[in-house]
DNA sequence: TCCGTTGTAACGATTATCGTTACGACAGCC
DNA sequence: GGCTGTCGTAACGATAATCGTTACAACGGA
């Protein structure tokens, strides 16, 4: 599985947002949260600006811009974060279909489409009891680096 | 998420030797799995060499060569094959080490990973209920095509 | 010895993600 | 009204995974 890091990424932006705001400041910039994410500023504000269609945050232009929350952390959960950054399904079918004069290639396709359809369903249910709250607390539950 | 067809793929093989074998064939070859599957007999012989490696299937060269079943249908889970031909884990992790001076970036990934193997396990489980033999019961269930 | 199939290497096509550079658009501020 | 900092987004290359394909050696029964 080409393992993906967008919901990894998403969710520490928004966990760093929060703690921003919470130490009273107004908006964050991109180039801060891609600094603590130690990656690229353009990556950070892709993936904000697909969290904003979303409605998760809100972005300002012009001299003194940035992103903030558009919702509380314990309003968003993980479900909202994955919907908002990640495409397709977990599983996909054949690329091609198969053969349909064959039993199993005819019906093959149904059978695992229910499969999928209800273990899809079960990660949404268990990633929508997450909320980027809970993520901020378990942040500032790691144990400190010892010197 | 890149999608992968290669549970569904194996699954199908699978199936198709079980089924294949009840009809009171000895072995299967990947050339006929794979005309059912519409894909090249590499790409099943391929996956196949995954499940001889998990030792879900024997596989017998020479003249009569071909596929065989190493285990009943109803003992074989999607998680077996599913560990048998998916590589890592759902999600990733940062690419790079986000910056560890900072709050949210020293505690984002053991955050992370607690949730995300949470939710590894729960797929496991779901996979695990799964046996083959439901998979081809499935597949003879889809309706016929309608002339 | 012959022949059909596996086992596997090699290569190209496709796709997704990520990092990076570049630059226009915007809005507050002097 | 211009300056300045940031967003928004296009464009390109690098990397990696999967898939399809060709090719060929290895094997083993007939």
């Amino acid at each position: 599985m080409s393992a993906n890091s967008r919901l990894t990424i998403a969710a520490h932006a928004l966990a760093w947002i929060g703690l921003y705001q919470r130490q009273g400041h107004e908006v964050a910039t991109s180039e801060k949260i891609a600094a603590s994410a130690n990656t690229n500023p353009v990556v950070i504000r892709r993936l904000l600006g697909e969290l904003r269609r979303a409605g998760l945050v809100e972005s300002r232009r012009g001299a003194g811009a940035g992103w903030s929350l558009a919702r509380e952390l314990g309003s968003i959960t993980l479900l909202d974060v994955y919907e908002a950054v990640e495409a397709g399904p977990l599983f996909a079918m054949h690329r091609t279909t198969p053969d349909q004069g064959c039993v199993v290639g005819h019906g093959i396709q149904p059978a695992m489409r229910g499969i999928y359809q209800d273990i899809e369903e079960t990660l949404r249910h268990k990633l929508a009891r997450v909320t980027l709250e809970k993520v901020l607390r378990d942040v500032l539950a790691a144990p400190r680096q010892p010197l």
